[in-house]
DNA sequence: ATATCTGGTATTCTTTAGGTTACTGGCATC
DNA sequence: GATGCCAGTAACCTAAAGAATACCAGATAT
């Protein structure tokens, strides 16, 4: 089934659930950190800064819902804590490099 | 030049921007209802309910300034004022098709 | 022994998004 | 002559997102 088939209030109702997970300040830029490679907390932190340990926490934690990240914790001492993007993750990548290019292409077009 | 050869630091920079026009309980919605033939303020706001004529108008001014939409005020009495999308709005349309087809799937990936 | 790293939690505060309700001034309709 | 449609505006309120600051305990590095 094609997109374009899709009854007008599905189509809102589909956007508006990914909009959901997607959105807000931090999601995908912590996404975008994480599968570059950043995979500890603080990592994470000091690639997505000026974010704050409070907001940071909980956006991994509604990650970690919708499945996009996944969090193991090492049973050492002190504990050792990874977070790493899911094989689910990928699935985004396609709507990820639209919006960077979106978001370039963006830029030049309010400066006309 | 391509997405991923891009520095984290400006593919970060490049999605927020792109979050920033596009995010919002309403603006999608707004713009899907508009292309789909409701032009005038009250016909978007019934295909959008339950939008609020406050809500409403603040999106479209939004919306105005990032070029997505076209304000159209006839001099006639009373006024007849129409929206419509923009030629550059359609550059929006595989990232739109992009969230839906993912909204659709994670569905049924959360129920999983 | 003092400072700094780890992965966070707790408390408080401010800012923003969005909602509620009421109202306007022309015009057409019942 | 009261009601309803049109395209909004105004004043106020609530809830949620996010920021600021302080703190924890166990380990490492100086």
């Amino acid at each position: 089934m094609h997109v374009d088939d899709l009854p007008i209030e599905q189509k809102i109702k589909y956007v508006q659930d990914t909009l959901f997970v997607i959105s807000g300040k931090w999601k995908l830029p912590i996404l975008i950190a994480i599968s570059q490679g950043s995979n500890r907390f603080r990592d994470i932190q000091r690639q997505v800064l000026p974010i704050t340990t409070r907001v940071l926490t909980k956006e991994l934690r509604d990650l970690e819902q919708n499945k996009l990240v996944i969090r193991t914790v090492y049973d050492t001492s002190p504990v050792l804590v990874t977070y790493d993007v899911s094989a689910y993750c990928k699935s985004l990548k396609p709507l990820v490099d639209e919006m960077i290019l979106w978001g370039k292409n963006h830029r030049k077009k309010l400066i006309e």
